[in-house]
DNA sequence: CTCAAAAACTGTAACGTTACAGTTTCCATT
DNA sequence: AATGGAAACTGTAACGTTACAGTTTTTGAG
């Protein structure tokens, strides 16, 4: 025992890291005691808990990760897996930021887990739950039935996605309203005096793609406009080739009045074609988008707007998980952001 | 030692992860030797060696990060900090996915270390120091006289910069020459005819303000132009600021004929600035600016960009600190990208 | 005053790994 | 036949933490 203390002793006069054995040593108290007066358990009396938690604060003592994941088993990390040949702009970095925004004040790390479209997007996923290298992850790009979130059920893993599915699983997800966002979209459109209306909609694989068009075709029923099909372009291709897409839709004998853009980048595509056909925003058509960063409507304040906070999704993601990591019910983890409202034109 | 070996058994059944232990027994072998022939070291026989090996795919075999991490204090982490205030157009993903694809091949995971402006930039570089949350930090935002850098320098402790310093210290670092980049940017200027130009550079306190100001007073000398002081706008403002700056500026009484912009976002602002003020991009007035995605030019064709590669500098960057954390010297590990030159207009 | 039980505290072992200090086996040299 | 040493392998301990099964001390009921 003797031999324990000098051994504490040493570390202390070491300048390495205070462990527990320091303050053990420093208060003159057990290991045990230390790590369960820290943890506040109810077997440890209130003054000692005091005098310990006092002392531990003094030293600036922080539980080293590495001995806590070995002995518990929990890792203390949540895990963004991301698809790394995605182009879109930047609304990642602002879903990143959200979920670290949320994690700040957890013990939780961030780490990512990138994976191309080159392999199965179920290879990270695996390596996760197999290394048990996160307590829990969250996944974007749902897809309808999406393997992922089958696996991962299966496994009893913790996780949320960013965006629902049609799978059947009752699981932690974060969600924008796509159809709110569209019938909004129409609506707005047809107040403006619009008449013909076309979706440049997410890839089809997406879950989102279809609660977009339901909505928009929910949308146009319900107004009694027409919509012009728009099925060669997506809102994640190439901007260049949107562009082209778009030109050629504008061309046509029977060519929309109004255009709804799931994407702020698509927007800027949007507005390209309709600028090279020599047609005038505002006057001879109408675009409503989504965006993320006020740039398009800086640069073409006659486009209308419906935002989508990234960021709001990130915290409600890192929420969403680290409550189905501390066992809530998936059904109680579920949450939708409801749109704003299209802002109309600026001043 | 034969207690052991049931225990190995037990382990193998209960379906757990396969660890050093469950190929030991698999093989016969004694623990220390299944680890040191999976790292191939001298005193294992050839023979034994593949077989350790083999079983180890066979079953699967991953180290346990925390076991080696708790062993040798080695974390095998890098970590990405980051200002969460940032709202430049998300060129921060593009640099996160070039650091991911490099340490996708390498035994490193991606951590993510967040801070506010509201907060000290020094107190995530403190935490991952003094807890040892990484064995390497890349950090970005880097200002001439970068505490950030002394710190770790003085802690010893790995890392590479976004962009030089002029601490005088020789530290691991990858830039963007924007040097090269003002003086391409005011020659292709001048050789369509601007005499006029006016730089939107970037936040006065970060080191590559400088260089770009440099370059652009070196080029302006050069080609024996003007310069149009334009000090009130900074490249990571909000655009609707810049926007407001320079519809000013082109209002003065001798207004710029010719912009070099810093920044892609940046060119948003004044481009919609040009067009408030009546004037047309390419007859009256040019425009070179910095852009990593092409919406810019897809959008105005008439734009003069050079292209700025973040994947690049992220896949570098990484680099730098895995090698800095293997023990390579500072100043082999000095990256500058030089930029493509001045792409004209787009047919 | 006894004794049971609650309160407060503690030592040991284990999580998976590796550094270190052995130990055994075998072969070449004398 | 003895010896030295190289080659191949192994057990123990330790990294920092916590679960578990104690042990000691205090309290209160009878």
């Amino acid at each position: 025992m003797n031999d324990q203390r000098r051994n504490g002793q040493n570390e202390v006069a070491a300048g390495g890291r205070p462990t527990l054995k320091t303050i053990a040593f420093m208060t003159g108290l057990g290991v045990t005691t230390v790590s369960r007066a820290l943890k506040d358990a109810p077997d440890i009396g209130e003054e000692t808990k005091k005098r310990v938690q006092l002392v531990a604060r003094q030293v600036g003592y922080r539980p080293n990760r590495a001995g806590v994941r070995l002995r518990t088993g929990k890792t203390n990390v949540i895990s963004l897996v991301l698809n790394t040949d995605e182009q879109l702009m930047g609304f990642i970095s602002d879903i990143i930021y959200g979920v670290s925004e949320e994690l700040a004040s957890s013990s939780y790390h961030l780490i990512l887990t990138p994976y191309s479209s080159r392999n199965d997007p179920m290879d990270p996923i695996r390596y996760v739950v197999e290394t048990h290298s996160a307590d829990g992850v969250i996944i974007s790009q749902t897809e309808p039935n999406d393997p992922r979130v089958r696996y991962l059920t299966e496994h009893g893993f913790p996780f949320a996605t960013h965006g629902r599915t049609h799978t059947g699983i009752e699981h932690p997800w974060h969600d924008f309203d796509n159809h709110a966002f569209a019938m909004q979209a129409v609506r707005a459109l047809v107040a403006k005096g619009r008449r013909r209306l076309a979706l440049l909609a997410p890839s089809p694989k997406l879950t989102y793609y279809r609660h977009m068009s339901d909505g928009f075709a929910e949308g146009v029923e319900e107004q009694g406009c027409a919509a012009i099909p728009f099925r060669d372009a997506w809102v994640d291709m190439p901007v260049e080739q949107i562009k082209a897409a778009a030109t050629a839709l504008l061309r046509r004998s029977t060519p929309p009045d109004g255009l709804v853009s799931g994407s702020g980048a698509g927007a800027f595509a949007l507005v390209a074609a309709i600028e090279e056909c020599g047609l005038q925003l505002g006057r001879d058509i109408d675009i409503v988008t989504k965006q993320s960063t006020p740039l398009v409507q800086m640069f073409r304040p006659q486009i209308l707007v419906v935002n989508e906070d990234f960021r709001l999704a990130g915290r409600e993601l890192a929420r969403a998980v680290s409550a189905s990591i501390d066992g809530a019910a998936p059904a109680s983890l579920q949450t939708l952001a409801v749109p704003d409202g299209v802002e109309g034109p600026r001043p």
